[in-house]
DNA sequence: TCTCCATAGTCAAGAATATGACTACTCAGA
DNA sequence: TCTGAGTAGTCATATTCTTGACTATGGAGA
C-alpha cells in the first residue's frame, strides 16, 4: 500500500494495451463509419435516401450494409453537420425526393477519415458459427444452408461481374486501372467478387466434406 | 377512402417485403448470435471468460469478434439461462477463475440455432470505404493502410496454417475430413485462411494499381 | 374496383456492440 | 523497491444497428 492516492491509472487497462497479438489493434478512431460509407457512395453523384437504400447493396457496399432507416437518419445528420447538401427534386407521378451531394466540408471529412488508421475487419457470420458446431448438432440443416449460401454467392458474383464490366467500359482491366478516372469502386468491387467466389467455393467444399461423413455415420448407426 | 378503419397493415412495409434482389433477405431469426458463438467456442472444452477473450481471435472466431466485457456479460447471461454451467477453479499464484461448459439445454439451443435459417454476412470494412473514395482523397495514406493490412493478413494466414496443421494432427487433410471426430473448427479455420489470403492478395494488387497511377499523376502535376 | 407493387419517406423502441474506467493479485526485471 | 506486464474480472455509458410500425401517391393487372 505504498501507492498513496493512486488516482486514475488508465494504462492499467489490459484490454487497451493489447498484450500479445490482438490482431490489428484498433487505435481508437472515431467509429461511426456508416457516415463515411454514405459520403463515399455519394461520390458517384447525387442520390436520395431511397436510391441509396436500393443501391447500397450492389454499389458502395459489398462492404457496408445499412437499412433505409439508418440511411435516412445518417443523411439528415450529415446534412445538419454541413457535410452534405440536399435539394428537393420535384417529380411528376411520384413523390418528390431529396437528393444529396458531398460538400467541401464533406470531402474534408472523407479525407480525414481516409488518412486515419483503420481498425481491422472480421467476418462475423452466423453460418460459420453453425459450421463450427456442426459436429455436435445435426448436420443436415447446416448443409442445406451452406448450399443456399453457395447459390447466393454465385448470384452475387454474376452481379458483381457485370458491374465490373460496366465500370471499365470497353477497356481491359489493366488499361482501365492505369487510365480510368475513378478506380476506387472498381477495386472494391473486385474485392467483393473475390469474397463471393471464395465463399461459394468454401461452401461447396464444406458440403462435400460433411455429406461424405454423414453417409459414413449413418452406416454406423 | 373506401378503406374503412384500415388498421395495421404490416404487409405494407416495403422494407420487409424485399422487392427486387435484396441479397439474402433475412427471415428474421433471433439475432443474438454472440451467445451462439460462445456456445460453439465452449464445445472445445471448459474455458473462463479471460481465456475466451484471449482465444476468441484465433480459435472460434475468424468469424466472430467480441470484447471481453461482452464475453463476461454473455457468459453470465447464458449461465443464468442454464445454457452453461460454470465452476470455480482455485489457482495458486494467480486469481481463481470460473470456467464454463455447455449444458444439455445449451446443446439444445445450439441445435435450434443451427437449424434456423441464417442471415447473410457482409464484409463491413473501413478500409474498403477508403478505397472506394480513393480517387477523391490523397491516395498515399490509403496505400499505406493497404500495405499494413496485407502484412496483418499474412501474419494471420501463418497462425491459421499452424492451427490447421495442429487440428488435423498427422493425417492429411482428406483423411482427416473423412475420419476426424471434430471437423467443424477445421472447416471454419479453412474459411478464415482463404479469407486472409484473399485479403492479402487483394491489398497488394490494389497497392500496385494505385501506386502506378500515383507516379503517373505526379508527372502531370 | 380492389389489390399489390414501387416510389419516397418517418418514428420509436429495443438489442447488440463499443468505449473507457476500475479492482486486485503475482511475478520478472531494472 | 518500484515499474510494468500478465491473469482474472466488473461497471457504466455511449453509439450503432435492427425491428416493427406508419403515411402517402400513382400505376398495373385481376
Amino acid at each position: 500500500m505504498t501507492e498513496r492516492g493512486a488516482e486514475r491509472k488508465p494504462w492499467r487497462n489490459p484490454w487497451l494495451k493489447p498484450p500479445v497479438v490482438r490482431w490489428g489493434g484498433g487505435r481508437k478512431g472515431v467509429t461511426m463509419a456508416l457516415r463515411h460509407a454514405v459520403l463515399a457512395a455519394l461520390l458517384d453523384g447525387e442520390f436520395s435516401g431511397y436510391q441509396l437504400a436500393k443501391g447500397f447493396d450492389i454499389g458502395v457496399a459489398n462492404f457496408w450494409h445499412a437499412l433505409p432507416q439508418q440511411l435516412y437518419a445518417e443523411l439528415a445528420r450529415l446534412e445538419g453537420e454541413g457535410l452534405l447538401s440536399g435539394r428537393e427534386i420535384v417529380q411528376e407521378g411520384r413523390p418528390n425526393k431529396r437528393v444529396f451531394q458531398v460538400t467541401e466540408a464533406g470531402f474534408a471529412e472523407l479525407e480525414r477519415f481516409a488518412a486515419a488508421s483503420a481498425k481491422p475487419s472480421f467476418i462475423r457470420d452466423d453460418l460459420l458459427v453453425k459450421v463450427q458446431a456442426v459436429d455436435d448438432v445435426p448436420a443436415a440443416p447446416v448443409i442445406a444452408q451452406l448450399r443456399e449460401r453457395a447459390a447466393v454467392a454465385e448470384a452475387k458474383t454474376e452481379v458483381l461481374g457485370k458491374l465490373l464490366r460496366r465500370l471499365r467500359g470497353d477497356l481491359d482491366e489493366e488499361e482501365f486501372l492505369r487510365t480510368g478516372r475513378r478506380i476506387g469502386p472498381y477495386l472494391t468491387c473486385r474485392r467483393g467478387l473475390a469474397f463471393e467466389r471464395e465463399t461459394r467455393e468454401w461452401c461447396l467444399w464444406a458440403v462435400e466434406s460433411l455429406a461424405g461423413r454423414e453417409s459414413v455415420r449413418r452406416e454406423g448407426e
